[in-house]
DNA sequence: TAACACCTGTTC
DNA sequence: GAACAGGTGTTA
């Protein structure tokens, strides 16, 4: 596959939200979001190319930079490296909480500019914060213990500061651990994270909440699921 | 703001 | 066969 012309030396690599960015010395980048089920892998040439490999890189190394995605939710882009951040994918990404600007004054603003909608779709909209999904965003409202389906406008002061720990927390932990593997995810040389044996409510009605012993509870908020402690997160 | 669409694979 | 899965964009 031809991915527009790209060559030249891996100069750099960095992450925004959910969105990979391989920069080449010849001035482009690629921009990569893995979907729910994309994984970039690097094997010797010489590996048998998995079923749904849409894109290959040649590497000097004599490996294979492969993209393979089954559910073909992800993307790939390439665009010249002053044109990233004006991207239709990038341009309206809020802030992500590992890098600059996600303040706790930045969440209370951005929570109050909202109408009506529920705190955890809240944190699954990529324009007010990149880089939460539908696991974290029920791990952060854990941590917070704040209940999912208040109002974002009616989350307010210690609240805000709970949460705005929370969500860079989690985040924080579920790098450090390399992931959240339950089905699909690897890491570029095929190995699992660890974060899944830590989640406290993800994926566990019906088991007990590890503070209350309360049962975690499954809803559905966006054609999502959601899972919260009943006890822990009142409201 | 909710529903649905896009896809394939796994599990019940 | 139905329900479900880590995401997001469009439509009503």
């Amino acid at each position: 596959v031809v991915l527009g012309g790209i060559r030249g030396r891996v100069c750099g690599i960095a992450r925004l939200g959910k969105y990979l960015l391989i920069d080449f010395s010849t001035g482009r980048v690629l921009l990569a979001h893995l979907g729910m089920s994309g994984r970039i892998v690097i094997v010797p040439r010489s590996t048998a190319r998995e079923p749904h490999t849409h894109a290959v890189l040649r590497l000097d190394s004599g490996d294979d930079l492969r993209y393979v995605d089954p559910r073909r939710f992800g993307a790939l882009a390439v665009y010249p490296r002053g044109a990233v951040r004006a991207s239709d994918e990038l341009r309206a990404l809020g802030p992500d909480p590992l890098g600059g600007g996600f303040t706790p004054a930045y969440l209370a603003g951005a929570l109050a500019a909202t109408r009506g909608v529920a705190v955890k779709s809240f944190l699954l909209d990529q324009r007010r914060i990149a880089g939460l999904g539908n696991i974290y965003a029920s791990e952060v409202l854990w941590v917070a213990r704040i209940a999912p389906r208040r109002r974002a406008n009616q989350v307010r002061g210690d609240e805000v500061a709970r949460l705005h720990r929370a969500v860079v927390d989690v985040l924080s932990a579920a790098v450090a651990r390399r992931g959240t593997t339950l089905r699909d995810y690897v890491d570029a040389g095929g190995e699992g994270g660890e974060n899944q044996e830590f989640l406290a409510v993800y994926d566990r009605a019906g088991e007990p909440c590890g503070e209350c012993g309360a049962r975690v509870r499954r809803i559905v908020q966006g054609a999502r699921s959601t899972f919260y402690c009943p006890r822990c997160q009142r409201r």
